[in-house]
RNA sequence: GGGCGGGUGCCCGAGCGGACAAAGGGGGCUGACUGUAGAUCAGCUGGCGGAAUGCCUUCGGAGGUUCGAAUCCUUCCCCGCCCA
């Protein structure tokens, strides 16, 4: 038997870093029960790669678990064949059945880096939306109005701008809602964009005469940009499997003013320094730089450790502070038949050599801009002919370096 | 089924017979500066090439008109709106 924290103890930790609970009084009650309760999460087939956006949910869920409450993962290989409204995206072909098995070990394997494997249940909407006859999908129909299905912000908008819906689209919202009748969801998770769907949980149980699940959203992450919210699909994200030293770097390259957020929604830092962190900058107490260096620390920390964090920051120091080479450059081999008979080849020529540019026009370009060194000298001139040696450190701008091999 | 408007470079978007590799913005890249891959400022941003008023490829696909087309015509594909 589960020990559960009183009910008030929980929901007060639950609430941290919650956008929104639909609602709260809802959710004391279920915690009142005393029992485990079914939280579900519905996830994107595609391949599962984490950043740290999709991570703020999941992390919720993981704490979920950590109060003795049931984890399931919802994958929607059936919805994939919908594919999300959100956004104009293609349609994907259903999985095959052993895809779906294959998937089912990754998706653990990818899962488990955050949540408790022993408290995790994954399953696939194919499960029950699969057998659904179409009288059923008309059925299900019938218990909304294509004016609910409209009034969502996404369709809105794309009515409005003229850009398509497909019919199939508007049916994703009542797939979703399906899943949690499915399983008899008591809450369901997802980030704020998620809250049409996950209401449609709520009527959707109430038509079937179950209690409807309680909806706690979290707060979207920006990404990188500042703008948008981070997604593997604009290129903003921190990947939670990334190097530390790609992770740190990200982070350091993060707009100043988000740095209390990603402290909140990202790191474990507590909230009361997370408050005080906030007013010393604000007060300029804080150095700026100091503050996103600690971040930067932090955020690796959680999926990397300190020493991994502590590593990635003396790099980053070493590279971009000090402007020194970096401790592991990749090695690039040449042919020596692909240099000129005196050892000798052209600053474009070689800059493709050892493949830090694809065109000779990229090249050239970077040469007269003053991007390129080799062995710590500026070549400035596309037209200069570099005496090639094995162990030469080419580098382009502050990031790309290549090390030569010939052999 | 009828009427109308569209499909342009990584993305958005202007161009509507030559001066178009194609305005502008976003993104990306490089440099200066700095507190970092942040901010700011500047430059670059199809390829080839001894950077040439040079050549090649690009404006949904295929043909055609023309000395010459992203721009005109035909046809096909795709998208949106309005009316049924």
């Amino acid at each position: 038997m589960t020990t559960f924290l009183p009910p008030e103890r929980q929901l007060e930790l639950l609430r941290r870093g919650a956008a929104e609970i639909i609602t709260e009084e809802e959710l004391l009650a279920k915690l009142r029960e005393g029992r485990p309760l079914r939280v579900k999460l519905g996830l994107d087939p595609t391949a599962p790669d984490i950043h740290i956006g999709f991570a703020v949910v999941l992390r919720k869920l993981r704490q979920f678990q950590d109060l003795g409450h049931e984890a399931i993962l919802v994958i929607g290989d059936f919805t994939a064949l919908i594919g999300d409204p959100t956004g104009k995206k293609q349609t994907r072909p259903m999985l095959t059945r052993e895809e779906v098995e294959r998937n089912a070990a990754t998706y653990r394997e990818q899962y488990s880096r955050i949540l408790d494997p022993e408290r995790t249940r994954v399953t696939f909407n194919s499960q029950w939306l699969g057998s659904l006859s179409f009288a059923d999908v008309v059925r299900l129909c019938s218990k909304t109005t294509v004016a609910r299905i409209l009034e969502r912000d996404d369709f809105t908008a794309r009515w409005k701008e003229g850009s398509p819906i497909g019919l199939h689209e508007l049916l994703y919202p009542l797939c979703q809602a399906y899943d949690s009748v499915a399983l008899q969801a008591d809450v369901e998770l997802g980030g704020t964009d998620q809250k049409f769907n996950n209401l449609m949980g709520r009527d959707l149980q109430r038509e079937f005469g179950q209690p409807p699940q309680v909806v706690l959203l979290t707060p979207l992450l920006p990404g990188l940009d500042g703008v948008e919210k981070m997604s593997k699909s604009l290129g903003n994200y921190i990947g939670i499997n990334e190097p530390p030293q790609e992770m740190y770097g990200k982070v350091m390259s993060l707009p100043d003013p988000l740095m209390v957020t990603y402290f909140e929604l990202c790191t474990e830092v507590p909230m009361e320094e997370v408050r005080a962190i906030d007013e010393g900058l604000r007060a300029g107490r804080l150095h700026p730089r100091d503050v996103k260096r600690r971040l930067a620390r932090e955020i690796v920390t959680v999926w990397h450790g300190p020493r991994a964090a502590r590593a990635a920051e003396e790099e980053f120091d070493r590279v971009f502070t000090r402007e020194e080479l970096p401790s592991e450059i990749p090695d690039v081999y040449v042919r020596p038949q692909d240099l000129d008979p005196d050892g000798r080849v052209a600053i474009v020529r070689l800059l493709r050599l050892v493949r830090l540019v694809v065109s000779n026009s990229e090249a050239r370009r970077l040469v007269a801009q003053g991007g390129v060194s080799v062995d710590g000298r500026r070549v400035s001139d596309p037209e200069e002919r570099v005496e090639v040696r094995s162990g030469l450190v080419v580098r382009v701008g502050k990031r790309r370096f290549a090390r030569v091999r010939l052999d």
